[in-house]
DNA sequence: ATTATCTATAGATCTATAGATAATGC
DNA sequence: ATTATCTATAGATCTATAGATAATGC
């Protein structure tokens, strides 16, 4: 076997750095998904790759400052994908876009990325889902997620021109809310279903969710309240 | 004034137990909804009501008892309402029950609870949503409100008799993560939307929510997947 | 010379317990 | 006599920093 069939030894300053700083933010990505950031000590990521946990502060200076950029890191990633494709849509569909084209672009993009993106993915997806609903989430997810929220919005006002501005942040409030559920991979709807249904199973997900909640928008039509 | 118009200046032991008890649940139901199981301390708590860390031991053992004893304390109503509720409609729906009316059962009821139970209420819709993508709440949840979703799910069964169970139960998955996500309030909504929808105006939510999801149920019928 | 990593440790905070004090209950 | 509450404190753990060591980079 010669020497070129293997990486070399030796790793620049920078390879290094970087592949340090790879490992912390994708260990404390994954504990942060469970236990959420008062549920995790810098020494918990340490220990989980084995550095010592100054290392941590070294890179990353506090744990609120760990704690942003792990949302961050991915955070451009799902968003710039998810506008991405809601302009393919408003272009494909000119000028009458469905709220169900709508959803699929922002639903269906978001669901292959985490499942097709591996495990590394999925505990992000579970990462936010966690986290979203905390101080310290909330204002990470509208610094980073606000845009594409209301790209979406400007579609499904769009494609229900009769509709109330309430009525579309409220129906975006439920989609949210499910898509969130889903994201955080708890294990309840499996046990719930005897095993029938598995929280991993986004393809499941996929397939019902845009439909579900497109004509849940429907619905909303001539409320007469 | 005489001497029966105002409380009686000692308490019997048994009104003192109760008394700190109910102030430690309500202080520590407050601040877990707020921060979570390892976001708050037993100072925290004890503080936040002026009493000694102790007397939370004392009364408690330690910190997972008391997360516990707030779940449980109002489990039990939010359950049983639910029950009773969906009990009731099933006898009034006969052998056609609905899925808006079974979701009307189910979800209004609860939200009914909250917002005109107060702001101890309200703080345990808060606690129970913040808690319910975490390890820790997980098993609270299945414990305590696993029958009364099972309720619901066998009248959604008998209202879509030709549904595989699994499409009943993704169904669910987008309801109640829905309604964790009003129940949480984070303010997220109000800000996404300049101000126009706010967290805490449950009626919006409920002048909303069961007649989407029933229609999310609805369009899953006939799926070509 | 610069930078990645480790050693040692200070200072703060948290949980939990033992035992004292003060009130109620019989 | 019992029980609610407080005082004092042990022991563990956590964050953060200063400074040493060992490798890469020019």
């Amino acid at each position: 076997m010669t020497n070129t069939t293997r990486k070399p030894a030796r790793r620049s300053k920078a390879e290094q750095r970087a592949e340090s700083i790879e490992q912390i933010l994708d260990a404390a990505e994954f504990l942060f998904s469970k236990n959420g950031l008062h549920g995790v000590t810098l020494r918990d990521v340490a220990n989980r790759i084995g550095i010592h946990t100054t290392l941590v502060h070294y890179y990353f200076n506090d744990k609120q400052h760990l704690f942003e950029a792990v949302f961050a890191r991915r955070a451009g990633v799902t968003s710039g994908r998810r506008i991405e494709a809601l302009e393919t849509y408003e272009r494909e569909a000119g000028d009458s876009p469905t709220v169900e084209g709508a959803l699929r672009a922002f639903l269906d993009t978001d669901l292959d990325l985490y499942y097709e993106g591996g495990k590394h993915w999925m505990n992000y997806a579970a990462f936010c889902a966690r986290v979203s609903n905390t101080p310290e989430g909330a204002e990470l997810m509208d610094k980073h997620f606000d845009p594409v929220v209301l790209k979406l919005v400007g579609i499904l006002k769009r494609a229900l021109p009769d509709y109330s501005d309430e009525d579309i942040f409220w129906g975006y409030h439920f989609v949210t809310g499910a898509l969130m559920n889903t994201l955080a991979r708890t294990g309840r709807i499996d046990r719930l279903s005897s095993g029938l249904c598995k929280s991993d199973d986004f393809p499941a997900v996929k397939d019902r969710m845009a439909r579900f909640m497109a004509a849940g928008f429907l619905s909303l039509k001539d409320r007469d309240l």
